[in-house]
DNA sequence: AAGCGCCGTAAACCTTGGGTAAAGCTAGGT
DNA sequence: ACCTAGCTTTACCCAAGGTTTACGGCGCTT
């Protein structure tokens, strides 16, 4: 089974040589060609990883981007502007796992989606998280609590599933921003405490397993 | 050989604290107190990290950080006013290698350059601290005392932890104030004593393994 | 033994941070 | 255009915890 791309770039000509020389590769890829168009099938499963332009019309790589991390944590590679450190920047602090100055060969691009990919292959993903009575599908978005499903929304979800993916530790609130929020965190932020309050109350009696650490984040006991 | 660290800030108490403490963890540092001697310094290759702050005279930090930029990779740590994101972007941007929000402890400042040191050239470091029955995880910001968990504050955590990294020597209540409250001891400041008498409170029995050392500060008893 | 300075610690004080309800704001759906 | 779900911001309150104060005790010095 080959890899399946999800590329998103609005210059038509070099979509389809992108796409042409990936096939090449071995991989399968899906071109689109506007950020909508990226933000609506990123997320659905189907891709192993999202390759997206930061310049596209309608909406921009950036925004896309943080449309997707409120869905999935699929894998996103950037295309930037050669030598546009902010973009690049701002796409890392969202949640990007990678980034490719433009132009640039295909060979480049292929080399750095390996890359990626490998990076982030020894992750057996897929399972079901399973944290002192919780249970957590990742792809399916559902949460299970002592076997009653939990009713939460996608960032309240993502907020648990990285408290469950780093159960165990303290986990600050800068990292719950930007990995469950995909944004840094402000100063007088308080949308994480707000997110985390709900997430309490949906879990009842066991909210005790979550821990505020004062002055830096929450804790999710394990074991 | 000990690692070579140029440290640039305009605080000349600041600076020696600092300058001081790194020498205690065993680095050997060379203090200039404005950009433009950093950046004449910096790039010569003598040493293995800078650490510049944001804000000084002559030549900020963010300026400094391009010149030396233009002549070598040398690994720099960025000081900048806590939630100064504009700071951050830029530096990181023009290549800053990490950053520390100011004000900062001394080991947290520390606990920046290895962590950069390490990316950089893999060391190892990070265990737990085992002293006498206590187990400290730094990271998890947990304690234990003969297997039993301890509920310290963050404070007494610090302290503890400074404690039990300098266990077998008298700690000055000056290093102690220095190290895990992060700021110069004041005259009739008694802060290091009501903390430490809560860490006392929290050990119970274990108590006994700190002594206090008259006129001096306080000792934790190793092996 | 008297005086002084240092320490232990309880308690007052005060600042900061977190919980949470509710208002504000989008984006998507109908 | 209106409605709705859900994320963010605001606002208020309370509690945690850091610092300061106060006082009592102990030890060293003379």
């Amino acid at each position: 089974m080959s890899t399946q791309v999800l590329l998103a770039d609005d210059d038509v000509e070099l979509s389809a040589m992108l796409k042409e020389y990936l096939e090449r590769e071995g991989f399968a890829v899906t071109a689109v060609h506007d950020g909508e168009a990226a933000a609506r099938l990123a997320p659905g499963g189907a891709y192993q990883i999202v390759v997206l332009d930061v310049m596209m019309p309608k909406l921009d790589g950036v925004e896309a981007l943080r449309r997707i991390r409120q869905a999935s944590r699929v894998p996103v590679i950037m295309l930037t502007a050669r030598g546009d450190d902010v973009d690049r920047i701002v796409g890392l602090e969202l949640g990007a796992d990678g980034y490719v100055p433009k132009p640039c060969t295909p060979r480049e691009l292929v080399a750095r989606l390996r890359a990626i990919l490998r990076r982030l292959q020894p992750q057996p993903d897929g399972g079901p998280l399973s944290v002192s009575g919780l249970v957590l599908w990742p792809e399916k978005r559902h949460v299970e609590w002592q076997g009653r499903s939990l009713e939460l929304t996608g960032t309240e979800f993502n907020v648990l599933e990285v408290l469950m993916r780093n159960a165990g530790r303290v986990v600050s609130k800068k990292e719950l921003s930007e990995q469950a929020l995909g944004r840094p965190m402000a100063r007088f932020d308080r949308s994480v405490d707000v997110h985390l309050s709900s997430v309490r109350q949906k879990l009842g009696r066991g909210s005790a397993l979550i821990h505020t650490v004062r002055g830096i984040g929450y804790h999710l006991a394990k074991g």
